[in-house]
DNA sequence: CCCACAAGTCGTATGATTGG
DNA sequence: CCAATCATACGACTTGTGGG
């Protein structure tokens, strides 16, 4: 096989690897270096030659050119300067009638196809909305687009490799290069979207429109196993760390004796009515180290903190102590990070169909305030408590309005207490302990998140989503996981409200 | 452990149908 | 004629399995 040229050659007894090399130069009149490969049939892939090896007969041959970039002028052999112009060339079957030896030449069998694959013609609507990158493609369009690419590659196969899904998306990327360009997202996330895209595409278009096939045939399960009903087991998705554990060294200055007296003076500090608070941040940075490895290495409850360090439950001090793990201050965070997303989080959540009552309600006060300032704290506001809702995931896990019976076993809790119509305070919780309590929502909200990460707490599963997106987004810590895709997606959607 | 996938399911964009 | 309502198709999601 050589570009989209399949020729079949003849071969008397066993052939040496540089016989077989000689006949293809003569077959497809190759003047340029070229390697051989060979299908191997047991692992389902393309390989070098071994010398002195023997081939069965109907053994398939690669030709890849060492020297690229000769495919100029008319050729549509080899669409990019930069691929390697794959090609084939078989010996057929000498006592098997001709039928058979068709299959082997079918587009099938050609697992690299998607070197020279071409991407499908779009619309030129579609076409219009890619090249200008506005406005952004209707579903229907990316539909269309998906279906087109579908039906392009199913000519070769219906179960496409990982790479070869990147690769069909670099050749989109390339020729749309504002596909690829999103702002907040990496092109490495934008093509992870659409690799998950395709994929999806792939997985429900075998199952609804090619169900009947052998090869989708051949991959049903057996059997659904009835007994699956006796386990209970809800294992699901493992809860999440937020952040790389930071463990600084205890300044210089200080030694466990040191440690223990700014303890000691701490409690007693905490007591007094008026107690001196430059002083307790002094000293609350002086066991900054010795508080992180109490609660990091040896895991204490949240209760033995207390004892140690009950400053660590006011929210000043929770801020600072974020600070020193973040070294930026995570009210400024999340002021900035919401004031540039607030009002396209707003907007896109508009859009869903329905929402939680206690964002319905935010959103409509937006309105109410003439003052710009207060609108757009307004806006803020709806905006943090909307983001659950747009990666689907329930609001109650985090905010809770207290009248409500229902308990909540989550680590870290927001609680709204409601006096005469409004309400009077917002309050923190860990593990049912009180962190703090504070009237306004927005300082609420900068403990609620500083918490996961001072506690050093995981983040529990029912909210793994939207504290993945306020890490990221707002906080702008990236550690080095790989981005939840639904989380990916939602900056997607904001994106286009921005 | 990670990844692809099947199976089952949900939410909603879109187009057809209905009723005023 | 247009809107409200309905039906359907399709992308997305979850859970569990199997294979590397």
């Amino acid at each position: 096989m050589y570009g989209n040229e399949n020729k079949k050659i003849e071969r008397e007894g066993s052939n040496t690897k540089e016989q077989l090399e000689v006949k293809a130069s003569e077959v497809f009149q190759l003047k340029e270096k070229f390697k051989l490969q060979c299908w191997d049939r047991s692992f389902e892939e393309w390989r070098d030659l071994e010398p002195q090896e023997a081939f069965p007969t109907n053994t398939k041959f690669l030709i890849i050119l060492l020297s690229a970039s000769q495919c100029t002028s008319s050729s549509n052999r080899c669409p990019l300067a930069s691929d390697v112009s794959p090609s084939l060339l078989t010996d057929p079957p000498p006592n098997l009638p001709t039928s058979s030896a068709s299959t082997i030449f079918s587009t099938r069998t050609d697992s690299n196809w998607d070197l020279h694959f071409q991407l499908p013609e779009f619309s030129s609507a579609i076409v219009d909305k890619l090249q200008t990158g506005s406005p952004p493609l209707k579903e229907a369009e990316r539909s269309a687009m998906l279906e087109a690419i579908y039906n392009a590659v199913k000519v070769y196969t219906y179960y496409p490799k990982t790479m070869q899904y990147e690769r069909i998306i670099q050749k989109l990327f390339k020729v749309y290069p504002k596909l690829a360009n999103q702002p907040n997202m990496s092109t490495g996330d934008v093509q992870s979207i659409w690799k998950i895209r395709l994929q999806y595409k792939f997985s429900n278009a075998r199952k609804r429109e090619d169900s009947s096939l052998p090869v989708v045939q051949s991959r049903k399960r057996v059997r659904p196993s009835l007994h699956l009903s006796q386990v209970p087991a809800a294992r699901k998705t493992p809860p999440q760390w937020g952040m790389i554990n930071y463990l600084p060294q205890r300044q210089e200055s200080e030694d466990d004796k040191s440690i223990e007296s700014h303890i000691q003076w701490l409690r007693r500090e905490n007591t007094k009515k008026k107690p001196h608070y430059s002083r307790v941040t002094e000293a609350m940075s002086a066991t900054f180290s010795d508080r992180r490895q109490l609660i990091v290495k040896e895991g204490v409850s949240v209760k033995q903190v207390q004892e140690l360090y009950p400053w660590l439950f006011d929210e000043d001090e929770i801020i600072l102590e974020f600070q020193r793990i973040g070294s930026s201050s995570i009210t400024d965070l999340i002021r900035d990070g919401f004031t540039k997303y607030a009002d396209a989080i707003v907007t896109t959540v508009k859009n869903k169909k329905s929402r939680p009552n206690l964002v319905d309600k935010a959103i409509g006060d937006i309105l109410k305030y003439k003052d710009e300032s207060t609108r757009h704290e307004a806006t803020k506001y709806a905006a943090v408590i909307a983001v659950p809702t747009l990666v689907n995931e329930k609001l109650e896990n985090m905010l809770s309005v207290v009248d409500e019976t229902h308990e909540v076993k989550l680590p870290v809790i927001m609680e709204m207490f409601e006096g005469e119509e409004e309400v009077s305070s917002y309050t923190v919780k860990v593990d049912g302990f009180k962190v703090t309590e504070s009237s306004n929502f927005m300082s609420a909200f900068a403990v609620y998140l500083a918490t996961f990460y001072i506690f050093n707490l995981v983040y529990p599963t029912a909210l793994k989503k939207t504290l993945n997106f306020y890490q990221r987004m707002i906080l702008n810590i990236q550690d080095g996981l790989p981005v939840d895709k639904t989380v990916m997606r939602v900056v997607e959607k904001i994106n286009m409200n921005m």
